[in-house]
DNA sequence: GTTTTTTTGACAATTCTTTAACAAACTGAT
DNA sequence: ATCAGTTTGTTAAAGAATTGTCAAAAAAAC
């Protein structure tokens, strides 16, 4: 099936089923049908079946889905494994977050530096990769061959900054601003909007 | 229109409009139409007015609808203005981003204050709110008439901690944990999952 | 080796979401 | 006041996503 036929509904699940198929090989479980991981999801296993058949026959009837083999094969489908090469523009305390985080947690994705337009921060060492100044961004990401910037700074630069960086060659931008990004057909933004999110939450409460 | 019969699509749209609406009346705009908003947001008009008219009519034909007006209504509708108590448990970088950005960005959801098991954070402050020790939270709950919980921490303990600030009244959680919470029944979960939307992003990347 | 049980993959049915269309309501100009 | 031009709210149609069903395939039991 083509890629970009399969919706992103499916494709959002996707790291979800990676995740739980992740415990299931800690916890040393070799097989498992959709119905079994339905009940543990909490979804139904119909729509198990239909995600994972988007990508072909990842089960046998009879006998389910090999544990290990899906997680493989999810993690081929998401470009897990594969080197992501990623900078980090915004070295406050999210900034510093995801450098902790996206090194300890998914291999793969590499946080090769850090920028700031703060001289105070800039020199700063936060797990491996020093701060930089800001104007030395767009060669970095030219001799160092990164896909992904993540970015982690006010709205009010976010645009500029992305841009430089989109023109230096970045093709997957992970935004935090508090904004959408104006960018080039072909360059990929995911958004991760936390007010937004704590809104949805403030709805969920109701009236209380 | 019942509250619990609004799907939450319309919903989780509701908070970019708030953010467009912002964007407006900082500009002076005074009124615009589903049109010229849909434009800007790159959304079609039919689903601007759609998602407005679950909630009511808030526009006027002929002229369209009052930036100020609209904005305030959504803001009622996701309850923002309403005070919401927050605590934080995880003093680290998430943990004081999120300190520092609630704040900020959003009045009505007040940090009051901030927990970590961790003695070396104990005691240090973070924009006004002191870290204390996780034994404290429960009566901190109950005492300060605390709504949202964000949980900043790692994923062995996340259930643990969830389950005693719900026993002691907490009503919605923000989880940033990389893991599926179980509490009961009424209580709301909002997820914030990083390494899902970075696989998404991996994803959306393609095989370069 | 045959039968029973399990379980997938595929397809059909249903439900949910989005877009289109248009009458009714209002504005603003004359 | 009247009329042309806007623009909403609403209903209908189209399009997606989810769920239910079942034949076919494999595994397990006998």
């Amino acid at each position: 099936m083509d890629r970009n036929e399969i919706s992103m509904a499916v494709i959002k699940r996707l790291p979800r089923y990676y995740r739980y198929l992740e415990e299931l090989i800690d916890s040393g479980v070799e097989r498992i049908s959709s119905n079994e991981l339905s009940v543990k999801m909490n979804v139904t296993a119909s729509q198990i079946r239909q995600d994972l058949n988007n990508f072909g026959g990842f089960g046998q009837q009879g006998y389910g889905y090999n544990v290990e083999f899906l997680h493989k094969e999810i993690a081929k489908i998401l470009g897990i494994g594969k080197t992501h090469n990623m900078i980090i523009v915004g070295a406050g305390n999210l900034g510093r977050a995801i450098a902790n985080y996206a090194n300890f947690e998914k291999r793969g994705f590499v946080v090769k530096g850090m920028f700031d337009c703060n001289p105070e921060l800039v020199g700063k060492e936060c797990r491996g990769a020093v701060v930089m100044p800001m104007e030395e961004m767009p060669d970095f990401i030219r001799n160092n061959n990164i896909d992904i910037l993540a970015l982690t700074i006010p709205k009010t630069s976010a645009n500029i900054v992305a841009q430089a960086a989109v023109e230096a060659g970045i093709r997957g931008i992970w935004n935090f601003a508090h904004m959408d990004l104006t960018v080039p057909e072909g360059v990929v933004v995911e958004n991760v909007h936390l007010s937004e999110s704590l809104m949805t939450l403030s709805y969920n409460l109701g009236d209380l």
